[in-house]
RNA sequence: GCGGAUGUGGCGGAAUGGCAGACGCAGCAGACUCAAAAUCUGCCGAUGGCAACAUCGUGCGGGUUCAAGUCCCGCCAUCCGCACCA
């Protein structure tokens, strides 16, 4: 009888060999398999049993590929720059740099707890400034390419953080990070104009294997749409408005047009009854929240006094102000077709104004209309010289239409916004601009790279919309690289974004002083071929990592400009309840302990067991003692068999082919929660088998100690030594392979319906005919089988159902 | 409002259209023990029945099929995403 298994013995014991014997070694000769998390900005609170789930399902696949004969570039860094960071250290009155420091140790301590094959040889940290250095390069790249532009406008602002915020970090018009409602804020921004890629954007989502819906958050995020501008006259004036619409087929139906507050002819449009009005509206609109205008019931506007004519068939349309119309979005301004828009028609309800049907419906006009009518679909009519065409077809040929009548254009409109890139903060990557009043915008050159973050006493955000750092005059004081006069450092820092965006390339060269990253190792070991992690980044880091490798793959720095081939995301694990691990909430359950008391290969094993990996999950402590049962019985199993050398039976050798089938397969198609169950299921039926032969030969022990590896590693190591082997288990692509037939039964039960129901079961020959498969199901059946049979279904090796009156 | 996902025992969850509830947790009973823990064995959807067994049962209502948790149509609930983008 073997020793009882004590994971802390074994763990400690295969953790030291490890170290002294690496198992995934790069020999240049092996292919490359790029598996990455999503990396960690170090928090104060430590990991939960959630984070280790994207760890563990990344690390279970990382494994199963070095089986494979791959060398896996599995690699791990910290994106400590940033809000969470700060905000962390301004709360405990500690240095962000001291406090982060101390959160990274803590961290990566608790990584390493794992036991992931993580190379801590390629760890990144974007705080550090032979990092930071290339996060700023870029971005002096992009300056250079014009991608990076200085513009005073109104943007999100977090009263709370005190810094503005990207239209990607306002969530349900609150803060990202701290859930504070945003307010506006005229500032002037550093800019990086993603919109010049959102066709690429969009379109290369097709060559993703990326899960759908995050597919679909980008693209609905890019929202692409076709249609046209209208340039409508204003009435007795010179100037004209021009409109975006969709819909130019319905042109004739517009009967006013519709003006953002914001504008910049709303204010002109007033006339001496209105302009009381107009004036106290825009004003009004000045100051209400994004929150506020969403949260109308009902839909506020004011009539300037100015019409506008259609230019289409002359007629005079009022022109009103609404904050319902965008002014960054199109040209703030629209023309309004009540009868075919939802909005439009509401308007024109509350409003009394116009509606003209110009697409019937079912063939006619509708009497009464109740709702607009928003299909394109259906002949056209009051339309003039358009009467009679189909409405889908006219959609499409309006906008050159319009363009030959020499009033309009085609056009194509995007939601996606340029990315508001400044942070009024401290704990950031100093943008590498200086201001010189001669030469105006001047990039720091690259051999002064980088820029570094100054130490200051005072970090705490000033909510001025200044920076801590323009506090600091000799920082802020330099000279201008062009011309060498006086001149002042851009005092804004780059959003928490900028290092994630492309710190996956760094890895591989991370210790490049030349270069960001080497063509040859970019040539050699990149794109990433595996991202796991949350789904909460599917229109942040995601697609600001598309939108930086398309610009690093434009300047040559890499040749692939799609960073993530395959992206899984795994489910969330909340406490009781579907409620979020928090601090706050107090039920955050930590790794440590149970590390402890049942060990790295149960928890590992558990934290797939709770569910399928896509899909959230409920923690809950208790069962993790069935896993941890398995491991004990696996192990005796192993253990005391291995020195039997008994022979092999033929049916251990079909168990053996169907369980790394199964196991394989499963593994394959990611259901790791039914690769624990089965390993449960054939150690079972292996411990039976094994009392009732005496014992189980060493090949079928060797194979399940094998297919076991990727998940309980180090039971994995011992038990393969205890089997014989003084080499890893992880060497020598030793995932075994599966024959077809070999795993094939000749015998097999099968159930007897009658009417679809079950009433008993028949053991059959695989290959019997139906003739004997109904005889069997005769004499099973006994006289229970109906006398009055319309038909007999007999489908071999599933089912015999016996349909009767 | 629009879009997506999910809905199966006390609980987590399994089921290429073919025996619903694998595997595990919790629970109950037994073995071992002076006893407990650990371990092992058995039971474990509901209703009726001593039992064999019968009937019902995968959110609800229809449909297709010899056969539906699975496919189709229509609802409901929960969660997530987007939310006046013209």
């Amino acid at each position: 009888m073997a020793a009882a298994y004590n994971h802390k013995v074994v763990e400690k014991k295969w953790r030291g060999n490890w170290e002294a014997h690496p198992i995934n070694v790069n020999d240049g000769k092996k292919p490359k398999y790029y598996c990455l998390d999503m990396f960690p900005y170090p928090s104060g609170s430590g990991l939960h049993v959630g984070h280790w789930r994207g760890y563990v399902i990344s690390d279970v696949w990382s494994r199963y590929k070095i089986m494979h004969g791959y060398y896996v570039i599995h690699p791990m860094g910290w994106d400590a720059f940033g809000l969470p960071a700060e905000n962390y250290a301004i709360k405990n009155g500690v240095h962000p740099r001291i406090s982060t420091a101390n959160n990274v140790a803590n961290i990566k301590r608790q990584i390493q707890d794992i036991a992931a094959v993580y190379d801590w040889d390629m760890e990144v940290n974007t705080t550090d400034p032979e990092f930071y250095k290339w996060t700023q390069w870029i971005f002096v790249k992009m300056f250079k390419a014009g991608l990076a532009y200085e513009k005073e406008m109104p943007i999100n602002w977090c009263p709370s953080c005190k810094t503005g915020l990207a239209n990607e970090e306002v969530v349900n018009g609150c803060c990202e990070r701290c859930h504070s409602v945003v307010t506006k804020k005229n500032l002037k921004q550093w800019m990086l104009k993603i919109t010049a890629y959102a066709d690429r954007l969009l379109e290369d989502l097709d060559k993703l294997d990326w899960p759908e819906k995050v597919k679909k958050m980008q693209s609905d995020w890019i929202g692409r749409s076709y249609g046209a501008e209208v340039d409508f006259k204003v009435e007795g004036r010179d100037e004209s408005i021009t409109v975006y619409t969709t819909r130019p087929d319905t042109l004739h139906g517009a009967t006013f047009m519709v003006l953002a507050p914001e504008h910049s002819l709303a204010k002109s449009l007033a006339t001496d009854e209105t302009r009381k009005d107009v004036e106290d509206y825009i004003f009004r609109a000045s100051t209400r929240s994004n929150i506020d205008r969403m949260q109308d019931k009902e839909k506020t506007g004011v009539f300037t006094g100015s019409y506008a004519i259609n230019p289409l068939n002359g007629k005079k349309v009022p022109i009103w102000l609404s904050d319902y119309v965008l002014a960054d979005y199109g040209t703030g301004a629209i023309m309004c077709v009540p009868a075919h828009d939802d909005r439009d028609f509401e308007f024109a309800k509350k409003f009394d104004l116009p509606i003209i049907q110009v697409i019937a419906k079912d063939g006619k006009e509708i009497e009464n209309m109740t709702e607009a009518y928003t299909e394109a679909s259906g002949t056209m009519i009051n339309s003039g010289e358009w009467n009679g065409m189909e409405s889908s077809v006219l959609k499409k040929e309006a906008p050159e239409m319009i363009e030959k009548l020499g009033f309009g254009k085609k056009k194509v409109n995007y939601k996606l916004r340029d990315w508001v890139f400044s942070r009024q903060r401290y704990w950031g990557e100093p943008i590498p601009i200086v201001h010189c009043p001669d030469c105006g915008c001047v990039p720091v050159p690259e051999d002064q790279l980088p820029v570094l973050l100054p130490e200051v006493e005072k970090y705490e955000p000033t909510g001025t919309g200044e920076s801590p750092l323009a506090a600091i005059d000799e920082w802020v004081n330099t000279t201008c690289p062009c011309c060498g006069k006086p001149a002042k450092r851009e005092t804004n820092t780059m959003p928490q974004w900028a290092g994630s965006s492309w710190y996956f390339l760094r890895y591989v060269d991370n210790k490049n002083k030349e270069e960001l990253v080497s063509r040859e190792k970019a040539d050699k070991y990149l794109p990433v071929d595996m991202y796991i992690g949350g789904v909460e980044h599917a229109v942040l880091h995601l697609l600001y990592s598309r939108f930086y490798t398309k610009f690093l793959h434009d300047i040559g720095v890499v040749d692939f400009d799609e960073p993530f081939t395959k992206l899984f995301n795994q489910g969330m694990i909340t406490g009781k309840n579907g409620i979020k691990m928090s601090k706050s909430m107090g039920n955050v359950v930590s790794p440590d302990d149970l590390i402890e008391d049942y060990g790295c290969d149960a928890l590992r094993m558990y934290e797939l067991f709770v569910g399928p990996p896509e899909m959230d999950a409920e923690w809950d402590d208790r069962g993790i003692d069935g896993v941890r049962r398995f491991i004990s019985r696996f192990w005796n199993l192993v253990s005391d068999n291995a020195d039997k050398n008994f022979a092999e039976t033929d049916e251990v050798v079909k168990l053996r082919h169907k369980m790394i089938y199964d196991i394989t397969t499963r593994i394959e198609s990611f259901s790791l929660n039914t690769v624990v169950s089965g390993f449960m299921e054939y150690t079972n039926k292996l411990i039976d088998i094994a009392k009732k032969q005496g014992g189980i030969d060493k090949a079928t022990l060797e194979t399940a100690v094998t297919l076991l590896a990727p998940f309980a590693p180090h039971v994995s190591e011992e038990l393969w030594e205890q089997l014989g082997h003084t080499t890893s288990v992880f060497e020598g692509n030793l995932w075994p392979s599966y024959d077809e037939e070999a795993m094939k039964d000749d015998e097999i039960e099968i159930a007897v319906q009658i009417n679809g129901k079950m009433k008993g079961k028949v053991t059959l020959s695989v290959d019997a005919d139906k003739d004997t498969a109904i005889a069997a199901a005769k004499a099973a059946l006994g006289d229970k089988y109906p006398e009055n049979t319309v038909k007999e279904i007999y489908v071999p090796g599933r089912i015999i159902n016996i349909v009767a009156k």
